[in-house]
DNA sequence: TATTTTTGTTCAAACGTTGAAACAAATGTA
DNA sequence: TACATTTGTTTCAACGTTTGAACAAAAATA
């Protein structure tokens, strides 16, 4: 109800019998301006409960402080904890952070950017839907100007900057372990091979079980969503195969636990019969009944890499600085859904 | 690279030998202005690829089209449900969203809301911390003239819109189907009491015990942060009670799952031994083995009504509207962890 | 034909902040 | 004492858009 009008410079200076134009720098701290000046400045701004308007000053300076980032889906820990990190890292310098959901379709990711670039933003980090094909989008924001960092999934053609695992390493070290372990037959839930992240996830399947002399057989690859629902419905499928296999190795956590329920529901022992690895150490994986062994992303580190990343472009604008392509490793969390010996 | 100069208005008055005042006006649908300008400036502008300057047009008006949302925590289902739904609402009204996480903390939250108020949004969509019981920043808001609803976590004294939960009847419900179930002592894994929706769940818990005449004693109620550790170590407290509980109504999802490893690691058959009921219907629930019975709290139709309820406040400003506290009906999803009959 | 109304546009100021340039006063240097 | 430098402030225009008032021309009315 007490909506007066918000108090500006003008009022500060009006107070104390200086110009708004001294009042400015005051609170910028600017060097010319006395320390008296200043002091009485900062109180007139606390008695009159002043604040600054970004509005005034972001259009002044061209500049917004306002960093959008694009995610499929904040439900996951893995996003979820990303941008938390990407807040932490902005905010501490000053940035506030607008965050859009794709929800994976690629008509949302477009209006999206849209939104993010008609609100001025400085930068964008994004990770890209799943439907994603068309680059059009992403290179709008790139001829504007804007900074851009792509992080988890990316595409190469896009030329920009870009944070991630390594996907072809992560399904390396999954082989090897289930191998370890005595699988001799292991199947992969996959993600869709248009998308780079589990192109090369399958890539990496692919070679470490040649590398094994083990069978690569097309019936024991799926590619999918890799919602629950489809690690069901996939799992399901390989049960009927007339050899089954006796590992599963999933590229998604989700699509895993899906694929460990319909073996509990067939009595499958889980490591025994059949070891199982899933993929970004979701939270739950330790939480079921085995427990879920997966491969951690370290998304903290990727969400503070991307941040600073975007920070050093947008402080160097147009300094032609150099690609990052930063790739992590991944680490192989071992639980009890894999570990047959001890 | 190409970071050519944004066209403005301006250029596009140029362009056409007219005033950039009739250009905004023809951008805006002015009915002044007549068809031939409109079509004529709407071509222009797609030509040279024109983007309206929010911040100017936010500054000139006094609008910035941006609204906050300060949540505790994203990676919680409940949460990030409603998220989305209020992007979805507001998007559709030509609103950007900023969310603010406080991971629970009153330091953080203050943070969030100067930032909010520094970036001059339109309204604020807040639930507030656990740690959160000074309201000073809350009113800070209020006495600012933005408009403020809250969800889930509120206060009373706030004298502000709120949507939740019926969490007296929650508890009511939960109650009512243990004893049918033939639970004869209930424990309650409490959240803290200074916080209303949990000081409501323990007095709809203690009433209904009562009604039913069943035993109601403080070492059954335990407070905590409701966090899987949580319920695991207040699990293992009760289980040494001389009289063990026959069910356990859990404020929290998290803290349910928490009890229910506990029980399994104790050899107790859930829920023939002991019955558990959690609160949130976090998807996990119905995940885990056995599946965890919990209250859904309809977060999409909050989020939802949380939006719809800020827009009306946006638009009717200051004209004096009654104010709205919705309170949703829960509803209770019986699960494996409480049906004994049948 | 004279007058009013409508239509389409321009003018000018404003939103609140910033920063380069200008300026006067105070201080330092020769 | 004369001049140069430093210090602290003011002046003024700008950022891009919006909006009410003003205005001229065209159309409608008397």
């Amino acid at each position: 109800m007490a909506n007066k009008k918000k108090t500006t410079i003008k009022d500060i200076a009006n107070v104390l019998g200086i110009t708004p134009s001294a009042v400015s720098k005051a609170l910028n701290n600017h060097p010319r301006i006395s320390d008296k000046t200043k002091t009485a400045v900062l109180q007139i701004a606390k008695n009159l409960d002043y604040q600054p308007n970004y509005l005034a000053s972001a259009l002044r300076k061209g500049k917004s402080n306002l960093v959008g980032v694009i995610i499929p889906k904040a439900n996951s820990h893995f996003f979820s904890s990303i941008i938390e990190k990407i807040e932490e890292v902005l905010n501490n310098k000053g940035y506030n952070v607008i965050i859009a959901q794709s929800n994976e379709s690629y008509e949302k990711e477009c209006k999206s950017i849209d939104a993010l670039l008609y609100t001025q933003v400085d930068g964008i980090i994004a990770s890209m839907a799943n439907e994603t094909v068309k680059l059009d989008y992403y290179e709008k924001i790139k001829s504007k100007g804007i900074p851009l960092i792509l992080f988890d999934r990316g595409e190469n053609d896009l030329n920009v900057d870009y944070v991630g695992i390594d996907d072809y390493l992560s399904s390396q070290m999954v082989i090897e372990h289930l191998v370890a372990q005595g699988s001799k037959r292991i199947a992969h839930i996959a993600g869709f091979s248009h998308t780079r992240i589990y192109k090369n996830r399958i890539r990496g399947y692919r070679d470490a079980l040649e590398k094994f002399g083990l069978p690569i057989e097309d019936s024991l690859i799926v590619e999918s969503n890799l919602r629950i629902e489809d690690g069901r419905k996939i799992m399901k499928q390989l049960l009927e195969l007339k050899e089954r296999p006796d590992a599963v190795y999933a590229a998604g956590d989700y699509a895993a636990l899906g694929a460990l329920q319909v073996m509990q529901e067939n009595n499958i022992r889980v490591p025994d019969d059949m070891a199982l690895v899933g993929f970004s150490n979701e939270p739950f994986t330790s939480l079921v009944t085995p427990s879920i062994s997966s491969i951690e992303q370290h998304s903290e580190q990727i969400g503070q890499i991307a941040a600073k990343t975007l920070l050093k472009r947008i402080e160097t604008k147009n300094k032609n600085v150099s690609l990052n392509k930063l790739i992590l490793q991944p680490e192989l969390i071992v639980r009890a859904s894999s570990k047959k010996l001890q």
